[in-house]
DNA sequence: ACGAATTGTGTGACTTTATCACAGAATGCA
DNA sequence: TGCATTCTGTGATAAAGTCACACAATTCGT
């Protein structure tokens, strides 16, 4: 059992091959496998972080609220991520600044603060792995300032449909309320948005669904407006 | 003269004491004391950075710049802050991802790259020195997303207003234009708020300054819009 | 000391985005 | 089939950003 688990983050966690047998054995016997159904709250805001979760599969989304029903998401996990607030908050125990949500369902491979908190102090391996993690949410989380800052909601909202949406049937799966919550607007704005497209032909929407119909243009619509 | 650059460097950051004193003479040795005129820039977006400053007196802003003349501040250096952005660069080899300028003269004693990428590698000290800087950033950053998606201007601005005035004088010495750099917002947005108090006997202008008369009415601004 | 250039502020008109208050359509389920 | 829930559409209004100026306060040069 423990030898599927140890291929498996082997196979999707680079820093697997750098820790020595040692190591290895302490992460597979001090951490503990985890399944999480679609829906679940990982970590509330304000709660302290007792586990860092490494994402075998599945979705987290990281999120902040305001007030009336406003959100915005600042990052998604992934296979291969792992909760660097989580990290970040284990290492100087603050307290978590936002809510994680599984959007979908969700295998993980959790270990214990304390575990964690040992492991970074003397070993280089995890200290770069914490490092490269930390760092690199930084430079997103200001990218998302900038944006949100400066960008005009209709290229957001093209951006992030181009990106998202699936190349060969150019479908995406997400409701209006879903994209607002991504980009920190409200749902009434980008259905607006949306429907002024649908009448120019770029895209039709269903219940649910939107079908990109001319993606060039959606592509000139992020590029000019954005500077 | 290193003597005295020790002595101050003891006085301000904390870590000093933890390292011992081959860690302190490299310090000294490999690092350099720096005195930077107001007005100059540290670290242009997307340069690499080559050195670590540490911080001795004055202030440092941090911030990006959107499509016409809008910026938004990210954060400042003041007396015993380092930038961690540089460090982060330093670290994971990356580019600049904002713009550093010096606001008021600043002393500063820069490290080199390669010396800190060392000293990170082997010493627990600068590991959890540079750990603390990068996850109270993060933690920053995020609220300034926060900030910028869901608060009211109003709000935003009485909050500086209160923060950045000098408590005897009631008075923060400040031009419209650079209040709106600091929160992100456009000058007029900016002048029209304060216009509006300065008409209900909340503050006065004048050129570049601005004088709180009732400063419980900002408070009450900012408390009762922000949630 | 004087005028000219620079910097800071005020304001109207218009656009974009957010909020509020609904109505109605699509879907799922008892 | 009928009902509840979820999703989408839309008008009215407010807040915030953009554009285009006018004009006041300061600084600078000669």
């Amino acid at each position: 059992m423990s030898q599927a688990i140890a291929k498996t983050i082997a196979s999707i966690f680079s820093f697997w091959a750098e820790l020595d047998a040692k190591n290895q054995t302490d992460l597979l016997t001090q951490g503990q496998y985890l399944k999480l159904s679609a829906g679940q709250f990982i970590c509330l805001e304000g709660e302290l972080c007792n586990s860092l979760p490494l994402v075998i599969s599945g979705n987290v989304r990281i999120y902040k609220i305001g007030e009336s029903a406003r959100e915005i998401t600042l990052y998604h996990l992934d296979r291969g991520d792992s909760c660097i607030m989580t990290a970040s908050c284990i290492l100087s125990q603050k307290i978590f600044p936002a809510f994680a949500v599984t959007e979908t369902e969700v295998e993980a491979f959790a270990i214990p603060a304390a575990s964690l908190r040992e492991w970074v102090k003397h070993n280089h391996v995890w200290q770069e792995y914490i490092f490269g993690l930390l760092s690199l949410r930084l430079a997103n989380v200001i990218e998302i300032v900038e944006e949100v800052a400066f960008g005009r909601l209709d290229c957001r909202i093209a951006s992030y449909l181009i990106d998202n949406s699936d190349r060969s049937s150019q479908t995406i799966t997400i409701t209006h309320e879903a994209i607002a919550h991504e980009l920190g607007s409200s749902r009434e704005v980008v259905s607006r948005i949306l429907k002024t497209w649908e009448k120019q032909g770029v895209l039709s929407l269903s219940r649910g669904k939107i079908k990109l119909i001319n993606r060039s243009e959606l592509e000139n619509i992020f590029e000019q407006k954005n500077f």
